[in-house]
DNA sequence: TGACAATATATTGTGCACAACTTAATTGTT
DNA sequence: AACAATTAAGTTGTGCACAATATATTGTCA
């Protein structure tokens, strides 16, 4: 007897979610050579962006916006704070919470990111109204995905 | 002097790289209670989508589609072959390669992976012919960004 | 007030992901 | 045949990601 050959809907060319997976590793290859001249990581990038919109953010307000826990992101802090992006600090009313804060040199760096958003569409290959389209449907599946 | 303020272009929340990245998380934890019980990985569930659709691969053959490196796969490979899911050996052809068999354990898990299709299809709150839309729009969007 | 639950962060251990490098086998060229 | 170039995997080191757990502070309520 021979196997049963697999069907379509196990093949990975038909998963959406490798679809999802595999460009997810293709933003975090695309956006290297932006990232690398400033001394930041993909995921620490998505930090520096919640810092640069509103500093002083405790682990738990970083931890919430980008779905990670503080067991990803205790690690990853003390790596920015070692390299001179912020500071760890406690909170003085709440001595359970730990704040981060920007240094001067990690508030500089916004100026250079400002340019990463336009060459990052160009690289996308798709013009910006299809790219909003597209990121408030791949927003509504993560949410669904998420709830169930 | 103030701080100014961080530009829309540069908020989380209109990142279509972060709506990506959240989203690729969130499949990986939506997939856990369908692979848990099989004891496989997401990643490792990857790997057997491959071996299902195409037994006795080389690694390069599972890189390739995956767009992983060996780097990754090795060790990866090394655990299933642990797990008992599959058998690394060498090609009698080609020294240089080694190839990748499925176990009759795991040969026989495809039957219970059929399930898992139509679940996530229900969780992602979205109808089938969307979901394919969508997948097209994020395979395209991931080759954009690999080339460029 | 004094136990106890809740909250916030940190720690530990495992598994990806990838750059950079190493090792070994094959191919191509002369 | 000799040997450089290529190819295929494997190794090493760093940084996420997350489950499970630990620690310490704050809130609650009997």
């Amino acid at each position: 007897m021979t196997h049963s050959p697999s069907p379509p809907e196990l093949r990975l060319e038909n998963q959406i979610c490798f679809a999802v997976y595999s460009a997810a590793h293709a933003f975090a290859q695309a956006y290297r050579p932006w990232l690398e001249p400033m001394g930041l990581t993909y995921p620490q990038y998505l930090v520096m962006l919640l810092l640069w919109e509103r500093d002083g953010r405790s682990v738990n307000e970083l931890a919430q916006p980008l779905q990670l826990d503080s067991g990803t992101l205790t690690p990853l802090l003390k790596r920015m704070e070692k390299a001179g992006f912020l500071t760890r600090s406690r909170d003085e009313k709440d001595e359970r919470v730990t704040r981060i804060h920007l240094t001067d040199f990690g508030q500089s760096l916004m100026e250079q990111a400002r340019r990463i958003p336009v060459a990052m569409l160009c690289q996308s290959g798709m013009d910006l109204n299809r790219l909003t389209e597209l990121r408030e449907q791949v927003q509504d599946l993560g949410k669904s995905l998420r709830q169930a």
